[in-house]
DNA sequence: GCTACATAGTGAAGTCACTTCACGATATGC
DNA sequence: GCATATCGTGAAGTGACTTCACTATGTAGC
């Protein structure tokens, strides 16, 4: 009675595509340090503008929501990058308990680097590749995304 | 006279690839986070007990620099899995200013768990996958991981 | 053999992202 | 008008990191 476990090397390529899928993850994420790091930020910052720039001002509890983390923890986060000069919390318009958060111009101009960055990383990573491997690839990717959520209960 | 950034929408297909690779890079990392938490990890000490596992016992100064951080930071790591069992530190037999750290069996067993999860898991997001496309897909891979270390001059 | 210098591990202190819990201020349903 | 839910934040704690200083030990060079 053989089961996945008594595989003498395992699934081969599939492991090896997973492995190599750990591996651009840490790649990437190490990368994308370096990149916002470079303009003064922490991924987790960074993410906090991402959010305000593409959904515009919002409450600091429907930015716990986007981003998948505690409201506790945006209070931390807002802290610093109000204090850096990239957001503002404004008094909400009609619900005197919540603030609304909003990007500064300074704030706006700093996202738009990081798009910028972001872009040019897509080109050199994918300028050059024929567009039916690239769109192939791509869908590769989102098979992957697409078990993975469905491998996780805890699903996002 | 346009550059990169004066274009409308971006490099287009490139960026929508980029942003999937982003997107596995985090289902990834979120689930992998999961898997090795039902075992009573973080990711920093799976990669401790990871790294002993395929080199087999090491000085700590070598499993910082395996790694990639720094020696103190191992010493934490180290006394937490030696707090649970899951590794030994030992006398170095020639030095002894160093400690030879080693998985206990109880580690080798959660190792081995955690090897078998990642087999299950690349079963599950390529176990159907026919050969031809999953080598292709691999290639691509292969080729962001080796564009991405080459734009990194940090690289590791 | 002894001095000079490099190296192995760790204490102390600090940063950053995150959490839970408690609390005051406000909104809202009935 | 009052009970109750919700918004943000103080307090306290965890985990992964870092740098810096220090002790104990190895290793050259003379």
């Amino acid at each position: 009675m053989k089961s996945l476990h008594d595989m003498p090397e395992g699934p081969g390529i599939a492991r090896v595509s997973l492995d190599r899928l750990f591996e651009v993850a840490e790649v990437l994420g190490a990368m994308m340090q370096r990149g916002v790091a470079e303009r003064g930020l922490t991924t987790a910052r960074a993410g906090v503008l991402w959010a305000l720039f593409h959904d515009g001002p919002m409450t600091q509890r429907a930015l716990a929501g986007q981003l998948g983390v505690t409201p506790r923890n945006v209070t931390g986060l807002l802290d610093a990058l109000q204090a850096d000069g990239l957001v503002d919390r404004a008094a909400h318009p009609t619900d005197r308990r919540a603030t609304l958060v909003a990007l500064t111009s300074k704030g706006r101009n700093v996202t738009e680097a990081l798009r910028g960055g972001r872009d040019e990383l897509a080109a050199v990573l994918f300028g050059d590749m024929p567009p039916g491997r690239l769109d192939a690839f791509t869908a590769g990717l989102e098979t992957v995304i697409e078990r993975l959520r469905a491998a996780d209960p805890s699903g996002r």
